[in-house]
DNA sequence: TTATCATATGAGTATAATCGAATATAAAAA
DNA sequence: TTTTTATATTCGATTATACTCATATGATAA
């Protein structure tokens, strides 16, 4: 027996197209906060406010890494509510935005930099 | 390729615990609005606004006879996004308050009674 | 130590969602 | 016709979310 509660966390932490976003690229592989910033596009405060929104719902977790934090999918609650898995694989795909922001975190993974050059101007694209 | 409005209308829609109740109630029978006000214990214009955002939302469907409107799931969403069915499946019926709301409607089915009696203050419970 | 960088958070504002009460609409019954 | 009934909608108030800018925190590098 579940709380109402928790599911309507999640849902409500999916009801936002960043948050959405965030999850397709996690997907792929844990990033920090400064990589989905530039990304998507997006300042860091908006991108720092919707990864703890979704941590806070138990979508995804936190590792600290020197001064970055990385972000991963929590395959937990996966298991738990099965839909999120659906979600995730059949329906973001299929999404413009998400499939631009995919381009985008491949042309970064093959351009053979990190998160520490993003800062000084490096474009991805 | 979908729009992220779509999904978004939907997850939305999703996004809250009367909304979620009713998609549990209608996967039972189909419902006319008065009936669904009466086992879940709200007024008339806020069982009506969150039904409206269903049909929105195209999760629900409409039909009017007589004076009365019966809502019932729309199965064609359900082909285009699993992931609904998955909750309505697999989330809902977990949740206490669904599980009420399941007796509540078990015992108005059992009474024999129609939505026309339910203003006469009949109690199914 | 100080300076720099990545992230989180506070403050203020803007936007969106929700609510109950009252009213409008439209069908049915008298 | 008028009256009732079921549903939808408008109104105004409240609450919740989201956003930007600025600042705090905490780790790293100099």
């Amino acid at each position: 027996m579940w709380h109402i509660l928790s599911l309507m966390e999640i849902l409500k932490a999916l009801s936002h197209e960043n948050r959405l976003r965030i999850l397709n690229l996690l997907k792929v592989s844990e990033l920090c906060v400064c990589e989905l910033e530039h990304i998507m596009g997006v300042n860091q405060s908006n991108a720092s406010r919707h990864l703890i929104k979704l941590k806070q719902a138990d979508l995804i977790k936190a590792e600290q890494k020197a001064q970055w934090v990385y972000y991963s999918l929590n395959p937990k609650i996966v298991e738990v509510h099965p839909f999120i898995k659906k979600i995730i694989d059949d329906e973001l795909e299929e999404l413009a935005l998400c499939q631009e922001d995919n381009k985008k975190l491949a042309n970064y993974q093959e351009s053979g930099f990190t998160c520490a050059d993003l800062r000084r101007g490096l474009k991805t694209e």
